[in-house]
Formats: C-alpha cells, structure tokens, sequence
DNA sequence: CTGTTATCTGAACACATGTTCAGAACCAAG
DNA sequence: CTTGGTTCTGAACATGTGTTCAGATAACAG
C-alpha cells in the first residue's frame, strides 16, 4: 500500500540535503561533521543515516544533482546562429550560478573529497557541459563569425570567466545581475573576436 | 629508541613548510591533520610545534609569504604605456601562478580556513593586487588605448580569466606555457577592445 | 483501541584530532 | 670528556570523528 507511515522522511530529508549543502558551502565538506549538519536539522546524527548510506554520498549526492540540473537547463542549441547560441550560452551560464552559488562553491572546491569513483563520474559531467561550449566555439568558428585560434582554450577561458563571477557578485551591490550579463557578454563576444 | 638527528632546525623548518604546502594543496586544510604532516617530514608531531605556533599559523604563514612574493614580483608600471604594462601584467601573471600551483590552489581554496583577522590581512593583500591590474585598465582607458565600460568588472573577469589556467594546464600538454601566454594575451587584448 | 512500521534517540565503538610537556637524544663548544 | 642548548620522542589529555544499533517514539491503518 501507498507508504504513508509514520513521519517526516518528506521534510526532513529535503532539511538534510539544505543542511549539508549550506554547512558545505561555508566551512568546506571536511570541516564540517554529521553531528552539525544533524543539529541544524534540529536531529540526532544517527538519523542522518535514514536519508544518506554515509557522509561521503552526501556530498556526492549534491554534487549530481547541481550537475545533472546544470545539463537540463542548458538551452539546446542547434537552432539558432552561433552568435546566438554564443550569447544564450553566457547569459544562462552566469544566471543559473548566480541562482544557486552553495552548489557552485561546492561543485568547484570539493571535487578532491570525492573518491575516486565519484570523482570520475562528476568530472565527466562537467566534460560535457564544457563540450556544450566547445561545440558552440567550433561552429561559429567554421562559419567564420569569429576567429578563435583555440577552441578548448577560449572554452576554459570563457568559463572561468563567467564563474569568476560568483567570487564577487552580489544581488545588493551596485550592479544588477542584468547589467552585469551584459558587460560580460561583451568582453566574451570581442573576445572571441565577434563584430 | 632510533632517534634521526640533532640539530635540524634550518633543514626541517622549510621541510615543514613544504610538507604543509603540498598536503594542504592536495588534500585541503582541514583533511590535512599534524600527524601527516609530520609524517611527510619525518619527525613526530610535537617537534613541528617548535616551528609554528599551530596549524592555522602554518596555514596563515604560507598564503601570506605567497602574497607577499607576487607582490614584490609584480612588475612595475609606471613607465611603460598602458597596452605594453597590460600585456606584461598578463603575462607575469600566468608564469607566476603556473611556477607555485600548489600556493596558487591554497591561496584560492583555504581562504574559509583562516580566522577573522588572518583572512582580513589575506584579503587585503588580494585586494591591492587586483587593484594593480585595475589601475592599469583605468590608466588604459583614459587614454583611449581601449574601451573598459567597468574597470572593476574587467578586473574581475581578466584574473579569474588568467587564473583558470592553473586548472587545466599541464607542462606536458600539448601546448607549451608560451603559447597558452599568446592565446590569453589575444583574447584579453581583444576582450578589452584594444586593437 | 491494537498492531505495524517508519523514524528518531541515546549510548556506544574504535579511532583521530590539535596540542602540551617531561625527559631523552643529539650537536657543538670548551 | 663535560657542559649547555637545541631538537625530538613518546605518551598523555580532552575532545571530536563517522558510523552502528537496540530500543523508545510517533503516526498511521484497521
């Protein structure tokens, strides 16, 4: 029959993974232990084990999912012009990061917690997001709507860039996120040498 | 028992400081305990305390002799006009991060680790770096050599854009250092809109 | 109400943590 | 060889670690 028994494994797993993600951002994965991540769940750390087989899952489990979520919302792009594609490829990369910087953090500063096996899969995510950008690079190259000497190259430069900006950025300063978009777009496009 | 020497404090003063620095690098600050390090040195872990305080001053220690030494490496530019002190300014960056990338990883990675005041002072020094490459864009700009619409965004996006070389960059590669030195200096030359 | 079952507590396990310190081991000078 | 000072060991301290599990607790179905 339908579970229903009896209790909170609806909230307080949705709590966990909100804890650990938090509590990793801030202090890094090795600092932080399951008794804190289970007291800001307002929990024992025994219970943690109900949601997560180990630690170690946990932050793997966090890393999947932004990764996973990252790849589906990534616009398709064989439509539209490279210059476009280009463009919606920037303006998506910094507006998905900018939505969720805890997972950002953790996606770039953890990656040497993971074993060796989870390492190997989150890394070849991230290959293929960065082959999305590559693609893009490539084509625009082909039909010569800019001139790029080194497409894996300006990939890398292009998104270090771009996520460079999660260092600094932030809603209550002096630039919108909008604006921001915009100038960076603008040193990407000339960057790669696009009128 | 079998005891190795006697009196080492010149020899396993930097074999500490090493020691830390590659297994802070590696592993992280706080996956790192003083028994490994002390391992890595051949000592137990009393004797590192007669060369540091404790672990954060050793964590301290390291990012402020890193700034400290990019700073007095940092070029001058006083005399030159502002596309050359650009060009030399993205160039000594990429060489001098690509010869210390473990102090590059640290300085980036254990900010978090740092306690209040320590991360003060780091931060600063971080702080009058960029502001070196910041007044070189404003210098750049007024005299028409290029158009920056924000020289604090483009400040930003040129370090990370430079930075993220470290990620990926292998001397083994097929690219040699030089090369990669051009690649970047084209698109950062064209990213600010210089001819 | 009773019975069932998912969820959680609280204690325990075995080991790791940063740090301290008395005393041993060592080197160099006299 | 003796003396003096530096460097290191080995053990200890108090606390923290991830993880397990028997049993208490709560929520539901009938």
């Amino acid at each position: 029959m339908a579970r229903t028994a009896g209790s909170h494994s609806g909230i307080t797993g949705p709590k966990v993974r909100q804890a650990a993600l938090e509590l990793f951002a801030k202090h890094g994965y090795a600092a932080v232990s399951m008794r804190q991540i289970a007291s800001e769940v307002g929990v024992q750390a025994g219970a943690l084990y109900n949601y997560t087989p180990d630690k170690q899952s946990l932050l793997f489990d966090l890393m999947q999912s932004h990764m996973t979520e990252l790849m589906a919302a990534l616009p398709d792009n064989t439509a539209d012009d490279p210059l476009q594609t280009l463009e919606h490829f920037v303006r998506f990369h910094m507006s998905f990061h900018h939505d969720r910087p805890e997972a950002v953090f953790i996606a770039y500063m953890e990656l040497r917690n993971l074993n060796e096996q989870n390492f190997a899969m989150i890394e070849e995510m991230r290959r293929a997001y960065e082959d999305r950008l590559q693609g893009i690079l490539i084509a625009g190259q082909a039909n010569g709507v800019w001139d790029v000497k080194d497409a894996k190259i300006a990939t890398f430069a292009v998104i270090a860039m771009l996520t460079g900006v999660n260092t600094w950025f932030r809603s209550a300063g002096r630039l919108s996120l909008a604006e921001v978009q915009d100038q960076y777009w603008e040193m990407v496009r000339k960057a790669v040498g696009a009128d």
